[in-house]
DNA sequence: GGCCTTTATGGTATCGATCCCATCAGCTTG
DNA sequence: CAAGCTGATGGGATCGATACCATAAAGGCC
């Protein structure tokens, strides 16, 4: 009744596994039958640079061919400790700039073999809690979230996981580990002096109505703080709808500004989409841009570079903070890997204005 | 030397594991033990559904929340044969597009505590084999594919893998499994019908020029054979740039459209992207729209909702895409739970054209 | 040629949670 | 009141790959 390993057939034991069980149960200790090797042989056959004779390593991959042996990665997990997952937080998948930087760590990730674990939080700390403890029970070797903000349990459940943390976009004040980031204030800040020294007096700030995009706020405050610092003490603030702001939306905010603050020679967006947003309303109204108003975005999307005309931005390089983090990432883990800690690390992305044809 | 597991101190073992090892080492057996309970009454405390007196599961989750047990997923997945993830490959994730199916595919498994595990394959067949080998590893319960084109070696995996497989956004000859698409083919000839019906004679093509991205090659065929069917012998094709086309393309391909078919009066393209850049081009250069050159897209983007003027687009459900597929994937797993095989499921999803004001 | 080092390989325990089966207490029922 | 049933719990085996250690074979050196 009790079929154990030495067994030839493992047949047998397929009835006991649980109902999903694929039926192609082709293990190591399989194919290290069928090569006359032990299943250790197999193992080390199959990590490019351990010791194994040419000969031998020949005739696994062999077997490992004919018979489209697949290794259980869980099983490796289990045994190894190292379950060759990076977990990742964004606000959306459906932002360019989010993409952009999952794509600069997945391309930083590439030769270690380490895989990314998505987790989209729809920009809700909530919803960031919740799939932090799901992508925690996967044993990720690092965690990399989205900005400084974190529930407390949240920051419980990550200090004690006790693997590296990356916090990006974002510089947070108290960081959970290493950051990789830039400054949103300084950004709302410098497009403020940008349009300032270009003459226009009367800038408004087009933004979300509430704090989930904390970034988009620091984005309002620096643009705030910005402005009193010229002289004008109060800042002509639209707040707009939950974020991320659309690009409808920015057409509809256009609307409440003009209402509001007739006079308004210019506005700075919390991002290209909601810029696009009134730059194509000023077109349906006949405003002319930037002669009668002045645009400005953030994000450098490709829509503010092809658009007519063409919109002032503050670009950041979403794909190197990516490719950083996954610098940062790997280092710590290779730390670990020494029994050693790595010191906490802070990487201050750069921002900045680019000029183009809506300002 | 040979700590037993009914030793109460665990931390012995501790020298033997891996470097990476993380410190807290709270397994299930510590919160029983702490508990005053098996291991099993743990894992059924838990669990939602099973066989726990209330006191004993409040005493146990106490203990759960106390030591901050987070449970190792990895080694879950070993013992039931489980693994909990879904595999998926699109394209690419900054699109649109394929950002929505992965949204409507991550909401439909939210409930079923299904975990996707994503692959980005940039357009390429080699990477999407590549993938799949990677990806297989961790034992997904089923696998979403994009497109019907794959390797053969992909193929021979997928097959041997022996899971639900699903094939969206085309409606492949051969199917692998079930589908969720709609005819690409179908919907580049009805924008021609709706261009015709509209007046327009001289419509011409703006694609990418390889084959990379098969959707667009279908629309492509779509748009060739229906201009053909209205006794138009030459299809007035621009293919330029690799997939995906980008919108800066959009607008360098109607140069080279307006110098070899000068008198076009409508412009398809194969997505919104590109149809974006054809317009921003044509206000740059003073062509009115629709008046002198009509332009349609494909993929109803926010850019073709937002622009001025409005782009008209042909519109497919691509949340509804990946909600389907869902529901598709948990319908299959269930079945392969009650060991039985679902018959292969073919949903064909509608596209419509959406007329706005570019044409 | 004997001794030591290096290389290739196998044996065995092990990771942590879950499965199956056994057990036992407390109830119901005729 | 015995027999049968249900619900709660524990025991032990198990999933598949890898770490550690042992050992055999091959080569180098004086």
């Amino acid at each position: 009744m009790k079929p154990k390993k030495a067994a030839g057939k493992r047949a047998g034991s397929t009835a006991k596994r649980a109902p999903s069980e694929p039926s192609s149960n082709i293990t190591m200790l399989e194919v290290a039958r069928l090569a006359g090797v032990s299943a250790m042989t197999v193992s080390r056959a199959l990590k490019a640079e351990s010791s194994v004779s040419p000969a031998t390593r020949a005739r696994v991959l062999d077997v490992v061919k004919e018979t489209g042996f697949v290794p259980d990665a869980n099983a490796r997990v289990f045994a190894s400790g190292r379950s060759g997952f990076v977990a990742a937080l964004i606000p959306s998948l459906n932002n360019s700039n989010f993409a952009d930087t999952v794509h600069g760590m997945s391309s930083g990730f590439e030769r270690s073999g380490l895989q990314l674990l998505l987790g989209d939080t729809s920009y809700s700390l909530e919803r960031e809690e919740h799939l932090i403890g799901v992508l925690l029970q996967r044993r990720p070797e690092a965690i990399v979230l989205t900005g400084g903000m974190h529930t407390t349990r949240a920051r419980k459940m990550l200090a004690s996981a006790d693997i590296p943390i990356v916090e990006t976009w974002d510089l947070p004040k108290t960081p959970l580990g290493h950051v990789v980031g830039f400054s949103d204030a300084g950004a709302g800040a410098a497009m403020v002096r940008y349009l300032h020294d270009r003459g226009y007096r009367r800038i408004g700030f087009i933004g979300g109505s509430t704090n989930r995009d904390t970034r988009g706020s620091e984005r309002r405050a620096g643009y705030v703080k910005a402005v009193r610092g010229l002289g004008f003490p109060e800042g002509r603030v639209i707040t707009f709808g939950k974020p991320p702001v659309s690009m409808e939306q920015g057409g509809e905010a256009l609307e409440l500004m003009l209402r509001q603050w007739p006079d308004v020679d210019a506005v700075i967006c919390v991002s290209d989409l909601s810029a696009f947003g009134v730059l194509m309303e000023c077109h349906r109204r006949g405003i002319r841009v930037p002669n009668q108003i002045a645009i400005a975005g953030f994000g450098d999307f490709d829509v503010a570079r092809c658009s007519w005309p063409r919109l002032t931005t503050t670009a950041v390089d979403c794909v190197g903070i990516g490719a950083r983090t996954a610098e940062i990432v790997l280092s710590a883990i290779e730390a670990r890997g020494r029994r050693e800690t790595m010191a906490p690390a802070t990487v201050v992305m750069e921002h900045k204005v680019i000029a183009r044809e809506t300002t």
